[in-house]
DNA sequence: GTCTATAGAACGATAGAC
DNA sequence: GTCTATCGTTCTATAGAC
């Protein structure tokens, strides 16, 4: 009975977070058109008219869960990025270290979510890649004043760069960031082997060092 | 009638190529499981019957449509590798030259699309977030063979440089080309209007110039 | 080659018993 | 809260007239 408290940990999750984290796998899978509420019910050990009972429809369900899992990633990257200004004092941080507060909360999470490790950034990438019109609202309303904050941050950063030089690097960085994860569990095969897609810790580091590159060398040779 | 010559070629176009095109536009913007067949029918003014006439199946259509998009752009990449290969001579390409032959062809093909410059992009893109079965095996047949030819030639560019690294980092910048792709439509809204989408060709210069500072300072730190 | 009409399956959502 | 059963819709694919 070694597993025994696992177990009821696992059984006693109510109905309803079954039905949120069977979403976030198979949302993260298929996409918002790939994904039915039979499929959803199925993977929950839940049944089909239980899944419209506790959210009412497919729509509010996904919407539910991506909000459960975007809003701690954007609290911790908030926090990291007031720590780095905190360390800093008067001076600005460096782009190392706001990449750092953006991208490392991701890894935390793909780190802590031990079953199917990956499915969070597939979920991730696949939110900016759906065109489903609430899914557009949900940008909206979750990533864009992020958006903002980081974009002032960079230019206390590098305030002799013009602005609009910030923004496309920040969009840049964004993007690579946002299709590194989605293209994640494809290193394995792109590389013959050669790299190993579990170590959750190198992949992020070196995407933070990508990015930041990419980011330093373009915004310099514009100003 | 100042516009007969277009129209002309527009209706002159065969059922099944502005099938094909219809295909195209709605594949990008909704993916695999949100394309129907009576859609891409209704887009292309023509006959449900006629679109499995032609082509059998929902799955044979989109694939043929992947193949008529994808293999000119690979070919063009080629091209453009030998020659910055046959410009060097006996050096090998900078890596510069090395990603501007990956990503510039896309550029070329997104100038040359007049109608929804942006579908390509997306499409492009979507290739590689679509978990569907057939499209994975899809990259395999186009993606898997090219990608080994951009390894061997960054291992000729950077040949102190551990192959492992060198695989980290041309994955970290195919990615990135995905992921900035994807995300360009968003461009006007990320910057609240400061960047301009419809400069297509700034987009490619700096997406070529931000992988490659991201895979020279990350290969260099390596070695 | 292109149409109408439809078969057969899967979908979201709900009614109503327990 | 959870179930069975089902309604109404929409999908892929095909049969058969033209």
């Amino acid at each position: 009975m070694i597993s025994s408290s696992s177990q009821i940990v696992k059984t006693k999750l109510s109905t309803r977070k079954r039905l949120i984290n069977a979403t976030a796998r198979l949302f993260a899978q298929h996409g918002y058109n790939g994904l039915t509420m039979r499929s959803v019910a199925l993977e929950a050990n839940a049944n089909l008219a239980a899944a419209n009972y506790h959210f009412g429809s497919k729509d509010a369900l996904v919407l539910e869960m991506l909000r459960e899992r975007i809003q701690p990633i954007n609290a911790r990257r908030i926090e990291l990025l007031d720590e780095a200004k905190a360390r800093n004092g008067k001076t600005a941080p460096s782009a190392r270290e706001i990449f750092h507060s953006l991208i490392f909360p991701i890894g935390e999470e793909i780190a802590r979510s031990s079953k199917s490790r990956w499915s969070l950034a597939q979920l991730v990438a696949r939110t900016f890649t759906e065109p489903v019109s609430f899914i557009e609202r949900m940008h909206q309303r979750f990533f864009s004043q992020i958006a903002k904050l980081y974009h002032q941050e960079l230019s206390l950063a590098y305030p002799h760069a013009p602005p609009k030089e910030i923004h496309w690097h920040l969009h840049l960085a964004v993007s690579s960031m946002l299709g590194s994860l989605a293209q994640h569990r494809r290193l394995g095969d792109f590389t013959e082997g050669e790299c190993n897609e579990e170590e959750v810790n190198e992949m992020i580091d070196r995407l933070i060092r990508f990015v930041t590159h990419g980011f330093v060398k373009g915004v310099n040779a514009s100003s």
